[in-house]
RNA sequence: GGCUGGGUACUUCAGAUGGUAGAGUAUCAAAUUUUUAUUCUGAGGGGCCAGGGUUCAAGUCCCUGUUCAGGUG
């Protein structure tokens, strides 16, 4: 197993992904001998996870049954353990789109959080690609450094405990894509520059605020940036769900003929299948800005 | 001075006023009564207090649960040098910055203290709030106070005020039908001073209090209600002058058949069968009237107790029947009035927000409208809609149909933090609006549904030729 | 003992696998007949246990206490 390559059988060591609804799942790391406790009973590793398939449907012992999977980035994303407030897939999705990663780019990252964007673009830069992670807050750094090696990803990654802003990336004329999630995005945008190769490439800041938005925009457009574009992503999901309504009983029609289920119809109603959109949807999340440094 | 003091009364708040409470988002519907408890946010106090003061007088919530109203704060936060970090690399979340523990906290909570005073407390004893940006420890206190700070607003009730309280508080009662939809709804419909309008809703009469605003006591209203009884919880909280209700009327939709084929019946007179009925059963109880006293003698003298709780429940019965024989003939009054009122099928507008399927509802109201008058339908889902759309389509008499829906964002607005809030879209229900046109009485209805398509048949037919 | 999952309406609850703005009891009202009541229909009632800490100036975040349930030794 690792987060960039799928293995079939579960092994010890693993990060397994435990579903046990479509709203609550746990990442799990396999061990032998231990034990996991879920709403269902008890998963034991020795013998309910390892060797088994990926995919597995697992029979805790009171009888529930739960589905092991394989770790995803989307799936992380949704169980990670949270150091601070993370990005989300639709996001992620977008920012891998417009920074147009694939296998082998050069990406920049600051900061890194908790690690949720960086575990899918190292997905999608492997196997030859690498990402430099500056995060100034130590224990954070420390914390995502660790979980890359878990995940057996730390070949892909570098991960440095450093300010962005004063600093920079570590790493200079080399990235092919840089993102940025900090609070004042345009005390980095020289530093973005300085970062990228010189054939040029894609950068991305995301800021709650629409005021960074306006002040990233400018700090942009004097470091010489073009097609700068902002924008937001917004996801709704739908529940589909059966309805019923009821009819009303407007009362005997004399211009229609009279028939004897006038009394049945009192009490009809009509049922249909419609989706269902959550009343509040998840909050903002934030500005997505995006630019081209052009090749020089 | 006595004149703007006047002129002030009626903002004023009165006993027996109904009135709505805020704090932060939350709003709540109450009448204010002596002596009365109310609970609200988990807080139990009473509105004596604040009978004589101005609308929108915001109230501290004292002990014993009186009411006082705060005092305007000047300078509030009085902008010392502040103390602020640039970032938070260094702070570490060990759940350890806070030296204060519960017990302390509800020890401060005992000895009386305000919300402003715990809060600077628990400021104080926080290793990291100096650390924090400024903007965090603006979110903090904002945080802070919204847990500490016992207040209460008094509010006059109006439309806006009470939609809102419904969406956030009941939306189910209302069939989820949010504000910024119920707007769209009053004024496709054009709803004003001076007409005559059609409601259909079972959304606990917070649609027909928010037509009945936009009338302002001019015109006439008809509740077209189903079931038992029209449902009027929601108007009552609007607290409306007496006037406003001359304006209202209702009429239950079991009717509309018979009152559409001009077979409703609402004559006294009419030699019909259950006219009949009621006359022998007024005649019998005329009777039973003479005979009790005679009955209430006998009973006595025979002294037997069971026979005189015997005679008091017959009177009660007989009272009781009395009673309802008044109620029904007020009603067949009131119907009758109605009746005339739709028959002239002149009705200058129509709304309809159920939880029914709004078809058949639609197309049978509709008919009381005159040509060239605004109608608008809500439901919940947006199928139902559809099928009427669909409908209106093929039956004709209709023109400018729209189905929409409506999304909804707040925004904070603060310096340099300046975001979207919550995005509230779908859920927030569907509405189908459009106007009534004449349609052609000299074609049979077979001809007007083939006249509908009849553009596009041309349009096929020329291209062919 | 350590683990997992819950606490919202006056009150009690809400699915062993995609149902937490949904209900039951109770209360009130209309209808009904069998009348200190019955049946049926409808209505009113909702801001999510308490405290703390943290995330960027967005919680789908964390910890503690309390209480209930499951399950493990």
């Amino acid at each position: 197993m690792s987060f960039v390559e799928y293995g079939d059988l579960i092994q010890d060591g693993d990060i397994a992904i435990v579903y046990l609804s479509h709203d609550s799942m746990m990442a799990v790391k396999v061990q032998q001998g231990a034990q996991t406790q879920t709403r269902y009973g008890v998963i034991r590793h020795s013998t309910d996870l390892i060797g088994q398939r990926y995919g597995s449907k697992v029979t805790c012992s009171k009888g529930g049954w739960v589905h092991v999977l394989h770790p995803t980035p989307e799936l992380w994303t949704v169980c990670l353990p949270h150091r601070t407030q993370i990005l989300y897939t639709t996001d992620i999705a977008t920012i891998t789109m417009m920074l147009e990663l694939k296998p082998g780019s050069i990406v920049c990252e600051s900061g890194t959080g908790s690690g949720s964007l960086s575990h899918a673009i190292l997905r999608t830069i492997a196997p030859t690609g690498h990402l430099h992670t500056v995060e100034f807050h130590q224990q954070r750094a420390e914390k995502v450094a660790e979980e890359f090696k878990e995940h057996r990803v730390d070949h892909l990654v570098t991960v440095r405990n450093q300010d962005v802003c004063k600093d920079g990336f570590g790493v200079t004329g080399v990235a092919d894509a840089v993102f940025l999630d900090i609070p004042k995005p345009w005390e980095a945008v020289g530093h973005a520059k300085a970062a990228m190769r010189k054939q040029g490439g894609r950068v991305c800041s995301f800021s709650p605020c629409i005021e960074q938005v306006q002040k990233t925009c400018e700090a942009l457009a004097d470091q010489g940036f073009q097609e700068i574009s902002t924008l937001e992503v917004l996801l709704r999901v739908h529940d589909v769900r059966t309805v019923s309504l009821p009819l009303p009983d407007f009362g005997p029609d004399p211009s229609a003929p009279a028939r004897p289920d006038t009394k049945e119809q009192n009490h009809a109603s009509v049922t249909l299948k419609t989706t269902t959109p959550p009343r509040e949807m998840p909050g903002h999340t934030g500005y997505l800005t995006f630019a081209t440094k052009p090749r020089l | 001075m006595a004149d703007t003091g006047d002129e002030d009364c009626q903002y004023r708040i009165k006993e027996g006023d109904y009135v709505v409470l805020k704090r932060g988002d939350i709003f709540k519907a109450v009448q204010i009564q002596p002596r009365k408890k109310v609970i609200f946010e988990k807080q139990w106090f009473f509105l004596d207090n604040a009978v004589g003061h101005l609308y929108s007088t915001t109230f501290d919530i004292g002990s014993g649960g009186a009411l006082q109203p705060q005092k305007l704060k000047e300078n509030e936060s009085c902008s010392d040098a502040k103390e602020a970090g640039t970032d938070n690399r260094h702070i570490v979340d060990d759940g350890k910055s806070q030296k204060l523990t519960r017990d302390d906290i509800e020890t401060l909570k005992e000895q009386g203290l305000k919300g402003q005073e715990i809060i600077q407390q628990l400021i104080e004893n926080s290793s990291t709030f100096r650390d924090k940006t400024e903007y965090a420890q603006d979110k903090y206190i904002k945080k802070k106070k919204k847990k500490y700070e016992n207040t209460v607003t008094v509010l006059r009730p109006t439309c806006r005020i009470l939609a809102m309280m419904y969406h956030g508080r009941e939306p189910g009662k209302i069939c989820h039908l949010r504000y910024d939809t119920l707007a769209q709804m009053l004024t496709l419909a054009n709803i004003h001073a001076g007409s005559k309008v059609l409601v259909f809703e079972t959304c606990a009469g917070l649609v027909l209090g928010a037509v009945m605003e936009r009338m302002g006591g001019f015109g006439s209203v008809i509740q077209m209600y189903p079931g038992g009884g029209p449902v009027r919880a929601g108007v009552e909280s609007f607290g409306f002058p007496a006037h406003f209700h001359d304006t209202l009327h209702e009429f239950p939709i079991c009717h509309v058949n018979a009152l559409l084929a001009g077979t409703l019946d609402t004559t006294a007179k009419e030699p019909s069968a259950d006219e009949n009925q009621s006359g022998v059963v007024a005649e019998e109880e005329q009777n039973q009237r003479e005979v009790e006293p005679q009955s209430m003698e006998t009973s006595t003298a025979d002294a037997v107790g069971d026979d005189q709780e015997k005679n008091e429940k017959e009177k009660r019965k007989e009272a009781k029947t009395q009673v309802k024989k008044l109620k029904l003939e007020e009603k067949r009054k009131k119907l009758a009035a109605v009746a005339s009122l739709l028959e002239a099928r002149n009705a200058d507008g129509l709304v309809i927000a159920s939880r029914f399927q709004p078809c058949s509802v639609l197309m049978g109201l509709l008919k009381f409208l005159a040509p060239s008058r605004p109608f608008v339908v809500y439901s919940q889902y947006k199928e139902p809609l559809i099928e009427c759309y669909t409908k209106l389509r093929e039956h004709g008499g209709t023109v400018n149909l729209k189905l929409t829906d409506s999304w909804l964002r707040h925004y904070q607005v603060l310096p340099n933090r300046t975001h979207p809030l919550l995005l509230m879209s779908g859920g927030g229900g569907y509405l189908l609006s459009g106007t009534t046109v004449a349609t052609d009485h000299q074609k049979p209805a077979g001809a007007q549904r083939a006249e509908e398509p009849a553009p596009k048949r041309l349009k096929l037919t020329d291209t062919e030729a």
